[in-house]
Parts: C-alpha cells; structure tokens; sequence
DNA sequence: CATCGCTTACTAATTATATAGTAGCAAAAT
DNA sequence: ATTTTGCTACTATATAATTAGTAAGCGATG
C-alpha cells in the first residue's frame, strides 16, 4: 500500500520526471510556491517512508524515487477500480475515453495498445 | 476538486453499489471492522462535504450519494495521468491493461469500447 | 407505561498532513 | 581568513483524518 498523499504525489512527479533532483530543483518545478524548508520536509517523509533516497551532491541531497510510476499507479487505479468502478476495469476505461478529449490518433494507438495484449494473451 | 480521503471512499463506495444505505448497512458491507459510531461520523463529514444526502427513515437516516461515480473517478483519473503518467493517457492505459490480470474477452470489450468512441469521433 | 435498544448528536483523542521557521554547518566568494 | 550563502536538521503549529466514547431521544416491546 503505497498511498501517496496529495502533496507527496506532486514531488514524486517531479522526482519521476527528471530522474534524480535537488530540493530546489524540485521547488522550482513545482505548481504552488511552497517554503524550501517545505519541500524539503516532504522529501524526508518521502525518504522515511523508503519511497525515495539520496545521494550527497557537494552540500546539498540529491533524491531519486524508490518507488516507481508503475507502481504508484497501480495501488491508485486498483483502488478506483475496486472502490469506484466496482471492480469494473471496463466502467473505468468507460469513464477515461468517454470524458477525456481524446484525438482519434490517441483512440487508435490506445486500441493498438489491446491489440498487442489480445496477441499476447492469445499467444499462451 | 471532489478529492476523497480512503476512507471516505470506502463508504461512498457502499452507496454507490446500494444506492443508498444507512449507518448499519454501510458498517455491515465495509471490511474493516469499525464502530458503529465511527461510521456515522464519517457520514456526517461526507454530508458536511455536500458529497451525501439523507433522508429520515423511522428514527434513522438514510444517506445517498450526490456525488456521482464518474464525477470522483474523473477527479482521481485526471491526477493521476497527469501527476504519475505526466499527462499520457497511453502511459495510463499501457500501464492499467498491461498489469492487470485481464482475460481476453474483457480486453475485446476495451477495444470495442474505444472503436465506438473512435466512430463517434469520426461523426463530428 | 416503563424499559430496552438502536440511532443521532456531541465530544474527544490520536495520528497524519501541510506548511514553514530557526539554528547551525559547510562551501563559496571576496 | 572572514563573510555570505545555501543546505540540512530540528522544531513548531495549524488543520484534517481517523477512530471511538458518552449522552440523550425515540420507538418498539413486554
């Protein structure tokens, strides 16, 4: 169970999306204009929580995400799937592609995408 | 932002599957085991939210949701792609259909899902 | 009609979240 | 070498979440 709070979640974006990076590079990416000694606490929670670690970079720490965007969101869309959708993996694609402003292209590759699955699974 | 903690998900997720309930129906369906009293104050958080409704029902309430399903999974979707998936709905769908343990007919049903909403887009 | 039990209303306590300040150290700059 | 600056470590505070107890009402039951 890797739950993520909501401010948590906007640091591991971060983390997810450069690799590795500072407190103030994280500070920098982020939405909201929070405190450095803010985003800082997050990363230690994160750090204590084992979902990231660090390396010493001169002074300052550089983190890096322990845990992986796969993951992360797997714990999330397995609990909407159960809790929201009934456990219906079709209601909640359902949703995404129904409400989502979805080109066509992106509909396609997104079928691709079951495609290549289906042969998988038609290859066992 | 309709943005519910686990728990209050838990319960809105009982509504939602009865459509309405009250305090003892919803303890009775939830896996933790948790007070009677427990239950009711997070009803009463949910209601103080606008996310439920109740009606009396003898000298007890019963409580419907007025959020609606879509509308709590399109809140916790859109997070996700865009913090964990950095705004790819593929990434998403890659991530959802490749993990998940889903049988071929299911996916058949996905694809058919998409080739509607890929005709309906071609229509406009 | 008095009592038993279910139910709400109110209160409470603990833990988590979110945000940020201060102290102090170490590196960089002058 | 002294000052300045950038960091971490520690502390702090307010709000939200989680869980549950107690009191009191009302309706059913004997």
């Amino acid at each position: 169970m890797t739950s993520l709070t909501a401010r948590e979640m906007d640091v591991m974006s971060v983390l997810w999306d450069l690799g590795s990076a500072t407190v103030a590079e994280v500070s920098a990416r982020l939405e909201d204009d929070l405190a450095y000694t803010t985003v800082l606490t997050v990363l230690r929670i994160l750090e204590s929580k084992g979902l990231v670690g660090y390396e010493r970079e001169g002074r300052a720490h550089r983190y890096h995400p322990l845990l992986e965007r796969r993951e992360a969101g797997r714990t999330v869309l397995d609990r909407l799937r159960k809790k929201v959708y009934s456990g219906s993996t079709e209601m909640l694609v359902a949703n995404l592609v129904s409400d989502e402003r979805l080109s066509a292209q992106t509909i396609r590759r997104l079928r691709k995408l079951l495609d290549e699955r289906l042969e998988k699974e038609e290859r066992r």
